[in-house]
DNA sequence: TATTGTTATACTCTATAACTATA
DNA sequence: TATAGTTATAGAGTATAACAATA
């Protein structure tokens, strides 16, 4: 079978990601999470009081899509949030929620390490550099 | 704000890959198709009669979600099926199907250019050198 | 027995519009 | 007026199980 786009880098890259994705994903299933809900996690430990629109933006998230990821992480006892005005809240991490990040963190950098493990070495920072450059241009 | 994750090749990865899909799924909307039917028509177009089963398993797409695909392809009039046996078929283009295929062609050439063009020189081999280290490894 | 195409179904992620209450 | 959070809803992609017909 020929396969024509086995040669093109943006389909390459599709593929990739889709894969990773769905390793990452099995291994954060095991802690009961969703990618996203491992992010989130990482972004309020890395910023105290953040707002559910200011994650959104972050994580290219529309803020409606946010309601039921954020009610998820209530509901596990992992985040709670506290009113910064009548409008809005911010977001922290419960004491489950700090154990839970420690151990989502190493998932993460486990399979981040896994990634650049299995690039020649000659080709990891030329790499990222290209995705940096590939980043919301 | 603290992005902890914009250093993370894997979650850099998967937003380029995104960002990169809807791109082109915007391109590929003009013609009216979807990403996935586009790949498919550049399948059929380089493998005479292929079957849904052999298209879904290059293009990590389940046979059961190849149908609805198909069906589609086939109410555009761009592909039609000969029986190859008495439980599989095989697909082949259209005339319009060809014509589809060459616009289609086009767009992802020139999709694929753009990628290339955004990333620096010294990069842009070891980009895809580090993409193919990582298909499906 | 194994495989092909199919149906039905459910789950995830995403997109939009409209509402409310507050700034 | 604009913004934050929310609700409802629709679309797209994907996963599984089960079935009939055929190899």
């Amino acid at each position: 079978m020929i396969d024509p786009l086995k040669s093109l880098p943006g389909y390459l890259l599709r593929r990739v990601s889709n894969s990773l994705r769905d390793e990452l994903s099995k291994q954060l299933s095991e802690l009961g999470l969703r990618p996203s809900e491992a992010s989130i996690l990482l972004l309020i430990q890395a910023n105290a009081e953040i707002t559910p629109s200011a994650l959104g933006q972050m994580l290219g998230i529309k803020r409606a899509n946010m309601v039921p990821i954020i009610a998820r992480l209530e509901r596990k006892d992992l985040v709670l949030r506290t009113a910064l005005d009548g409008r809005s809240y911010g977001m922290s991490l419960t004491p489950l929620g700090k154990k839970t990040h420690a151990k989502v963190n190493d998932v993460i950098k486990s399979h981040e390490d896994d990634i650049i493990a299995r690039i020649p070495k000659e080709d990891q920072e030329h790499f990222v550099s290209a995705l940096k450059s590939l980043w919301l241009s």
